[in-house]
Parts: structure tokens; C-alpha cells; sequence
DNA sequence: AATTATCACAACCGCAGAATT
DNA sequence: TAATTCTGCGGTTGTGATAAT
């Protein structure tokens, strides 16, 4: 019955990889290729590692034409972007991101973006109570920036705080825990919509077109939706676009623009675009290829308003809200 | 100079769905 | 068809480097 067992993992070595362990496994596999067996991978050229680690290993790190750090302003854009569509999908996102890895996405997600993001939300709100004259007092705290010129904050006693009370966290029951991660992309989703798109330090650098979607759906539901529903999201979409979207100078049309000079293709969505099959664009064909940012943005953000000023108005109205549900 | 705090990244863990027997 | 393993993914942890005290 089954598969032979995996390794075993009382006889596996753990912790980080020597160079030589890397050797091996990098000259193994550009020799065999990986013999879609990863299990039995390192018995064979003779690391005591397990085969997932081995996987993890050379796609994280050894396989050809990664890249390592120094995210562009541009690729910040995108992961901010797609994180508000779909959340925490690394892996598609990275698909979007030649060279780069799923894991390397998540921690520079983890470790930087969402630092970098929340700090200027902080120093927006700092500079708005200033110019009130509301600005509370006791709050023995200072600004620091950080290498790539972020603001953080630090608070009494070295701890990281805020320069207004952050909203208690809530507790969750066990079993609760895909709640919390649901509404933490929620609330960054949110900010990153109050951010009018921009990600850069410099604000007067940063992007003039919001590179955001207007409160719509988010594209897990389009994933977990019967072909019925896409199609009548397709349909619904189409109808958007032509209704709507017509003007060159409209928020779609700088989306557009904008979206077509990164010439992202969105491998790994084909799911969204009928699971490989057709799906209607806007001008009436059907397509089973792959497709584009510019492409595929009124088909993600089909309630899209028709001008900058009008989803300006409506992202700080009310809540987000699906409209598939 | 020593200690502590923070950051960044690599690696591990556990789960869900796919694949295999 | 059921049992079992494999694969891929996302979340979390561990660790070394660096900055601050």
C-alpha cells in the first residue's frame, strides 16, 4: 500500500547547508535533474538530508538566475498589488517575479514591506495630529530611520510602538487562527488602498496613479467559485469595462499604462483566467494564453470607478465590501 | 568593550491536496 | 476505493549580523 516511506528523520541532518552539502546537490541535479523524486534525491548522491529540505534548498537559494535582495520600487508595487488581490499567496506572486522566490517574497514581505508600509502610515497620522494640534502628550518616543530610509518608531523601554495606541489586538479561540490572517490582509488591504497605492519613502516620487483596486473581491473567492460564477464575473466584468472604463484618462486607463510598462505576466493565475481554458476579454474574443497586468486588471477589479476622484471618494466612504458572496 | 535589542534571512514545521499503490 | 506517501505552500522559528546602549 502507498509509497515507500519518506526519510527518516532521526538519521537527517538539520540547520543551515555547508557549501560542500551545496555542491553536491546543485551538481546532482544540473547533471540529473531532480527525478521528480525528492525523497530519494539525497540517498543518492549521499546528503543526510531530508528530501524536503533538499527541494527547499534548491529552490530557495541554488537554483539558477534567483535573486537576493534589492526589491525595485517597481516590484514593491507589485507584490503590494497582488498582496491586496489575493493576500498571502507567495507562490503566485513570486510567479509574477522572475527570479525571485516565494520564500524570499514572504520575508521581505514579513520583514521590510509591511514595516515600511505601517510606518508611513504612522508618520502620515503623526504629521495630520501635529497640523490638528492634537498631538498627545507623555509620549516619550522617537523616529528612527532604518538603512533604506524607513520611518520606524520606537517607543519607552526600546519597544516598538506607535505614535497613537494601536487598537488592541483581538483574541482569537483556538481554531480561529485563519480569522486573524483574513483580517490582517484585510487591515492591510485597507491601508495599503488608504495609501492611494503608493509604497515609496518619497512621496513625490512614488507613483501618480493609484495602483490599487477599487473595493471589489478578492481573487481567493474567484479561485473557490464554480465556473458558473467566473463566467457570470466575467460577464458582469465585460459588461464594467465597456459601461465604464472607455476614457483613455480614466483611473483604468492609468492603471493600464501603468501596469503595462511593468510587462508583468501573471503566470500562475491561469486558474483565474478559466483554469487553462477561454475566458472573454473585454473586446469580445476568447483567449486560453496567459495574460498580462494590463490585461487582466479589469477582469480582477471589475466594479473599477471610472475616474481617480470617484474611487477616492468611495474607498474612504464605508468598509470594504465583496461583492461576490 | 561588553551587553542587549533589532533586523534579515535561511530553514523548519505542519497542513492540504495530489499522486501512487 | 482506501490507505499511504509525496509535493507544494504558507506560517513560524532559529540564528547570525548589525546597531544601539
Amino acid at each position: 500500500m502507498g509509497r515507500a516511506p519518506c526519510c527518516d528523520k532521526d538519521n537527517v541532518k538539520k540547520g543551515p547547508w555547508s557549501p560542500e552539502e551545496d555542491a553536491k546537490l546543485k551538481a546532482y541535479i544540473e547533471q540529473h535533474g531532480t527525478g521528480g523524486n525528492w525523497i530519494t534525491l539525497p540517498q543518492k548522491i549521499g546528503l543526510k538530508r531530508c528530501g524536503k529540505s533538499c527541494r527547499l534548498r534548491w529552490l530557495n537559494y541554488l537554483r539558477p538566475n534567483i535573486k537576493h535582495g534589492g526589491f525595485s520600487e517597481e516590484e514593491d508595487n507589485i507584490i503590494c498589488s497582488l498582496y491586496i488581490s489575493i493576500g498571502s499567496r507567495w507562490s503566485i506572486i513570486a510567479a509574477q517575479l522572475p527570479g525571485r522566490t516565494d520564500n524570499d517574497i514572504k520575508n521581505y514581505w514579513n520583514t521590510r514591506l509591511k514595516k515600511k508600509l505601517l510606518g508611513k502610515q504612522r508618520k502620515d497620522h503623526h504629521q495630520q495630529q501635529q497640523q490638528q494640534g492634537r498631538r498627545s502628550g507623555g509620549m516619550k518616543q522617537e523616529a528612527k530611520r532604518d538603512e533604506s530610509g524607513n520611518i520606524g518608531v520606537l517607543g519607552e523601554g526600546g519597544s516598538q510602538s506607535t505614535y497613537w495606541p494601536e487598537p488592541a489586538l483581538p483574541v482569537y479561540p483556538t481554531g480561529q487562527l485563519d480569522r486573524r490572517a483574513d483580517d490582517e490582509h484585510a487591515s492591510m488591504r485597507q491601508l495599503l488602498m488608504k495609501r492611494e497605492g503608493r509604497f515609496s519613502d518619497d512621496d513625490n516620487a512614488s507613483l501618480q496613479s493609484p495602483f490599487i483596486p477599487p473595493r471589489s473581491f478578492t481573487l481567493p473567492q474567484l479561485f473557490d467559485d464554480s465556473a458558473n460564477e467566473v463566467t457570470t464575473l466575467v460577464n458582469t466584468t465585460t459588461a464594467s469595462f465597456g459601461e465604464g472604463l472607455q476614457s483613455p484618462n480614466g483611473f483604468a486607463g492609468e492603471l493600464d499604462e501603468l501596469l503595462h510598462c511593468s510587462s508583468v505576466k501573471l503566470e500562475g493565475l491561469d486558474c483565474f483566467y478559466g483554469g487553462g481554458g477561454m475566458v472573454a476579454d473585454p473586446h469580445g474574443s476568447t483567449t486560453s494564453e496567459s495574460m498580462y497586468w494590463c490585461e487582466v486588471s479589469p477582469l480582477l477589479y471589475p466594479n473599477v470607478v471610472p475616474s481617480y476622484q470617484g474611487m477616492q471618494q468611495c474607498l474612504f466612504e464605508e468598509p470594504v465590501h465583496l461583492i461576490m458572496q
